[in-house]
RNA sequence: GGAGGGGUUCCCGAGUGGUCAAAGGGAACAGACUGUAAAUCUGUCGGCGUAGCCUUCGGAGGUUCAAAUCCUCCCCCCUCCA
């Protein structure tokens, strides 16, 4: 296939949020055609995570568009970088992650990128790699290349810094770091979060101290979480993982907010941009129903990571279980190993982990959420009688088959 | 190095000797209503077979019948000056 490079361009750009700059990626993509020589593109990843959810997806795509024309991806864990931790202030100490960790997580990575990308064209690499074999004069060389006043001017800091909370000294190596990474990889474009800005600038501003050609700097949107307010974080637990089940995937995707399905639309559906307005207007003039358009989306979604009939499933399983209120297709079972002949309740929930402790199930069993076979509890006393097996449900979700023996 | 401010339960934040498991808000969870949307209303929201007891207010000691609150030492954060 030959695009011209106007349409690579279109291609590229669309959805971004920042190119930097758009002149500078139209002449590495016409030398890279003229030389053969692919592009070097690079996407850094923290080494903890080995979670991928629909927020790193966004990214992902857009580096599957590098690779479709021909392009090489870096994919690169910050196994080095994750020792210096979380620069957005949210983070406790983090736990130090061992080579074995490191490697694991890797693993996860690959299985999981690779439902998208091409693994002949992408190269993972570890920053740990060149970063290691740094010396203290290296260091100081790369600290001297910024100063305060311009580290600063990155949004989390200077927010942490007038609202009077910590910034270690450490958290300043991070966008150095980062953008030395650039200079190891002789990157030519760089993609990561608008939250990146900062870091992947960094990169052209150390590339050029190296004498390289600085990097161009490619922002993708932040997708928000379920909870419509933060963004989609594997901590925060507000994500839909694309390992999930199918499920889970469709289940998630119907639950967000119709405000947020437009985000969601917008960002991860393959739907042209005018066919995407379209659905909106055919909302606003009440010709279709929002969930109708919330189930297109999560059919999208989950047939994108399984396929068309398994999206189909999940939709009847949704429907049966929060429609008609009947039961989902899978439900956990629990053995439940009694010498007795019966046991109380909540401490029954408590061992099945439906609940934390008995005192969240008797708050439960008052506040009606417990159900037995199907019919409601109200007797936090109830001992239940240990044979045979009985399916418990707490609240709308939660359902466990208990098994006696 | 000097001066001052601060560290409270998941988060923010009240609380300066008993009436404090600790106000209020947010988040979360459950119920009602629904489209497992939003909004709204109600309830719960440290642990425990619930009865009082246990563990919690940066850490360790101490004073007291009684400490989140008072004293001592220590740790950490912030601001200003040097």
């Amino acid at each position: 296939m030959s695009m011209t490079i106007d349409e690579q361009l279109a291609l590229l750009v669309r959805g971004t949020v920042d190119v930097i700059s758009k002149e500078e990626l139209a002449a590495k993509l016409q030398k890279s055609q003229e030389s053969g020589v692919p592009l070097r593109v690079k996407a850094g990843f923290d080494p903890t995570a080995p979670d991928l959810h629909l927020g790193h997806t966004v990214l992902i795509q857009k580096l599957k568009h590098f690779q479709d024309l021909g392009h090489d991806v870096k994919f690169l864990i910050g196994d080095f970088t994750g020792m210096i931790g979380d620069p957005t202030g949210k983070s406790e100490t983090r736990k130090p992650l061992t080579v074995e960790d490191v490697k694991r997580n890797a693993e996860s990575y690959k299985e999981q990128i690779f439902k998208i990308l091409d693994p002949d064209k992408t190269e993972v690499v570890f920053n740990s790699t060149w970063l290691e074999k740094l010396n203290s004069y290296d260091f100081v060389k790369l600290a001297s290349q910024l100063t305060v006043a311009r580290m600063l001017e990155r949004d989390d800091f200077k927010k942490r810094f007038d609202n009077e909370q910590p910034i270690s000294i450490h958290e300043f190596l991070y966008p150095l770091v980062q953008g030395y990474d650039s200079v190891a990889l002789k990157a030519d474009v760089e993609l990561g979060g608008t939250d990146q800005l900062f870091n992947l600038l960094m990169g052209r501003t150390l590339q050029k101290s190296w004498g390289q050609k600085p990097q161009v700097v490619l922002t993708m949107p932040l997708l928000e979480g379920l909870d419509g307010v933060n963004k989609m974080s594997k901590s925060l637990g507000n994500y839909i993982g694309i390992t999930e089940s199918a499920n889970d995937i469709y289940g998630k995707t119907l639950s967000v907010s119709d405000e947020l399905m437009f985000r969601y639309f917008e960002l991860l559906s393959d739907l042209a941009v005018d066919e995407i307005s379209d659905l909106k207007i055919g909302m606003a003039e009440g010709r279709l129903h929002p969930k109708k358009v919330k189930q297109q989306l999560a059919r999208e979604l989950t047939a994108r990571f399984y396929d068309e009939q398994a999206a189909v499933k999940a939709e009847d399983n949704f429907e049966n279980v929060f429609k008609k209120h009947e039961l989902p297709d899978e439900i956990p079972e629990y053995s439940c190993k009694s010498d007795a002949e019966t046991i109380w309740l909540p401490k029954l929930l408590t061992e099945a982990g439906l609940v934390k402790g008995t005192g969240e199930a008797r708050r439960m069993i008052k506040q009606n959420a417990v159900s037995l076979a199907g019919a409601k509890v109200n007797d936090e006393g109830l001992e239940v009688v240990a044979s045979g097996e009985v399916l418990i449900k707490v609240g709308k979700r939660r359902f466990c088959l208990v098994k006696f023996c």
